[in-house]
DNA sequence: TATAGATGAGAAT
DNA sequence: TTCTCCTCTATAG
């Protein structure tokens, strides 16, 4: 399930778990052989940027840099040496407790100047406190790309993915195909504070909800609904049933190589800038 | 049992 | 724009 926010709480999760232990490190798949390097080694903290995880050692200069892609996991044990199941690329260990990772798109150790090539070509991420909002409100408002295009752009925004994509332009009432120098500079900066709260919520939760309270199951007298990535949403995967809030049916159309979810009565073009 | 699809992104065409 | 890789699950047959 990993968008911007699982990767934030993974950062904290092995700061909290692991951090000043001295670990063992091994590659149960045999794909990332260099995890052997590492063992005995004491970890010093997980960070993240966007949808990438950071692991730092201390005295090493080096970090395990960890992308999950679709459908890596981190998955925490509270064993010492539980038998490996499925594909464990590494396996990170200390007494009573045990984290495994399948399944990742990348999991190598890098330089620091590797690090920082990573780093140079993501944009602002809305988790981070450091991040600068003008970056992305400036890089929008260039681009003649639809928004649900520059919301998938690492480069433009870090951490966002499809789920976070479809529901913070269905919050904000946007037409997903409105090219982003359409936009004013007000409902730009609208979307990231959108998206800080949302994502915000997200770490703190482990999972992603994005329907307001008025809303919610109980206000409006309908089932709760949690989808795979355990929240409720408006309306991501919800094509073909009504909108929550207006009744017409959630379409769906590929773009940017994903689906995208869009209720195209509650979410219209803007005046023109 | 087989297959499609999923919260991703880089390379190839 | 299409292909490719990573792994697991839900669904179809």
């Amino acid at each position: 399930m990993p968008e911007g926010h699982t990767l934030h709480r993974l950062a904290r999760d092995l700061t909290a778990d692991f951090g000043g232990h001295r670990v063992a490190s091994s590659s149960p798949q045999g794909r990332f052989e260099v995890a052997a390097s590492l063992d005995g080694a004491v970890l010093s903290e997980g960070t993240a940027w966007g949808k990438h995880l950071f692991v730092r050692f201390d005295g090493r200069p080096e970090q395990v840099h960890v992308h999950l892609g679709l459908y890596g996991a981190f998955t925490f044990l509270d064993a010492d040496d539980p038998p490996v199941t499925g594909q464990v690329r590494w396996r990170l260990a200390r007494p009573g407790l045990t984290a495994d990772l399948r399944g990742p798109t990348a999991c190598e150790l890098l330089t620091p100047d590797e690090v920082d090539r990573i780093l140079d070509r993501l944009g602002p991420d809305p988790i981070r406190p450091d991040a600068d909002p003008e970056r992305f409100v400036t890089r929008v408002l260039r681009s003649r790309a639809p928004i649900a295009t520059l919301l998938m752009d690492q480069a433009v925004i870090a951490g966002v993915g499809n789920v976070y994509r479809a529901e913070v332009l269905f919050r904000l009432g946007l037409d997903p195909f409105v090219p982003g120098r359409d936009l004013t500079a007000k409902r730009v900066r609208a979307i990231w504070d959108d998206l800080v709260e949302l994502m915000a919520a997200g770490v703190v939760s482990g999972r992603i909800d994005t329907v307001r309270p008025e809303h919610e199951p109980e206000a409006m007298g309908r089932p709760p609904r949690e989808d795979d990535h355990g929240g409720e949403v408006y309306v991501y995967r919800r094509s073909g049933m009504p909108c929550w809030v207006c009744g017409t049916f959630v379409r769906t159309q590929p773009i940017a190589a994903r689906n995208l979810f869009w209720c195209p009565r509650c979410q219209r073009k803007p005046r023109r800038r």
